[in-house]
DNA sequence: TGTACATCAGTGAACGCGCGTTCACTGATGTAC
DNA sequence: TGTACATCAGTGAACGCGCGTTCACTGATGTAC
């Protein structure tokens, strides 16, 4: 095949920038990250960074594109659920996937967050990142009063959790594994919206 | 009184900065101020903040001593409270106290927030802000399992909510007045420890 | 297949903008006598 | 009370660091004939 070549090495070259992006994030946050900082991290000089995107803004809406079509595996290879949030089975499979999903895209997920800070852009992506997950739980809270905000309190509760024991490993919930935060989790959303 | 002038003088041109810090802060956030948007608001010269400041870190300090001093007052100046989360009303009178704290300061947590994704010394101080509210609450949860992972789980469902309904102004909160977000809370907690 | 030219990914030194920070200066306030 | 000097808050132009971004260059890959 011809020019195939050049192709791959660009590729290559674009998904290292993207790992090495995320290791650096990792480890010193979104916004104290330079630019050569990721391309120093992928052994790359810094003007390689500028023939893959335009900034660093443009290489977050990149992970963040990957990680929104591993969103959309996750769920098309998921067996279908109960979606009767009456039934605590129904919810604590809920809020293992949301778990789940957290721990896997960590990084990427505190990256947007730190970038909705700076950039309105992020904040709006952010917002309509969380509004479908929101709305479908709605959408299971039919029966009680104050469905969508009912429903925004449950996706915080588990947002700040998650972000108090995955990022910032708050010495109090050292002990907790990860099925008893969500056990826990699940306890006090059954009981809060099933009472 | 001798010598009184120049440091009412300077008195009064620290607390502007101050004033204007935080009408800037609110306006276009702590992470995109800088030093000169503030000493302009306060109608003052950019040379003049480093007669009171070292930093913005440093007046962000300053504020959030201020910030401190004002819970204290509050605390000393409200009714002694029923200690028993298993009462409803216990429950409510706390959520009604963090929610008028949180938004008497929005701007202030919200900046320190910001400066703690930046500054380890600032995750650190946020730390232990939230520290001594997550420990007497806990206390007041001794009856039930795991008391610190609630309590916190507890204090995190709080701060998110009243940041989305004060801060971000979600659409999905627009028709709850501060009452109902308090209601809702108090219900979600007072369900989610009570059973 | 071989040669000559074109294109492209990558390089890294250099450029320049933005902004924090400094500093010589001004005028008002304070002090000494 | 008055005068002469000291001190201090405030000023704003200028300096310089950090970092994003550019660009002339290199060598490898692709294309044309």
């Amino acid at each position: 095949m011809p020019g195939t070549i050049r192709k791959a090495q660009a590729a290559e070259t674009e998904a290292a920038l993207k790992t090495a992006a995320v290791r650096v994030f990792d480890r010193q946050g979104y916004l104290n990250t330079k630019i050569t900082d990721i391309t120093a991290e992928a052994g790359r000089s810094a003007g390689s960074f500028y023939n893959h995107f335009k900034s660093k803004q443009e290489l977050l809406e990149s992970l963040l594109a990957d990680l929104l079509e591993a969103g959309d595996q996750d769920v098309l290879t998921s067996a279908d659920h109960s979606a009767d949030l009456r039934d605590r089975a129904a919810i604590r499979w809920h809020v293992a996937q949301y778990w789940g999903f957290f721990r896997a895209h960590r990084t990427v997920l505190i990256a947007l967050r730190q970038a909705a800070l700076v950039d309105q852009r992020f904040a709006d992506r952010a917002a309509e990142l969380l509004e479908p997950d929101v709305h479908h739980f709605a959408d299971h809270l039919a029966h009680c009063e104050r469905p969508e905000a009912t429903a925004l309190a449950v996706a915080g509760l588990c947002q700040q959790f998650a972000h108090s024991k995955l990022v910032e490993e708050q010495p109090l919930l050292a002990e907790l594994t990860d099925d008893d935060a969500i056990d826990l989790l699940t306890d006090m959303i059954d009981r809060g919206i099933n009472g």
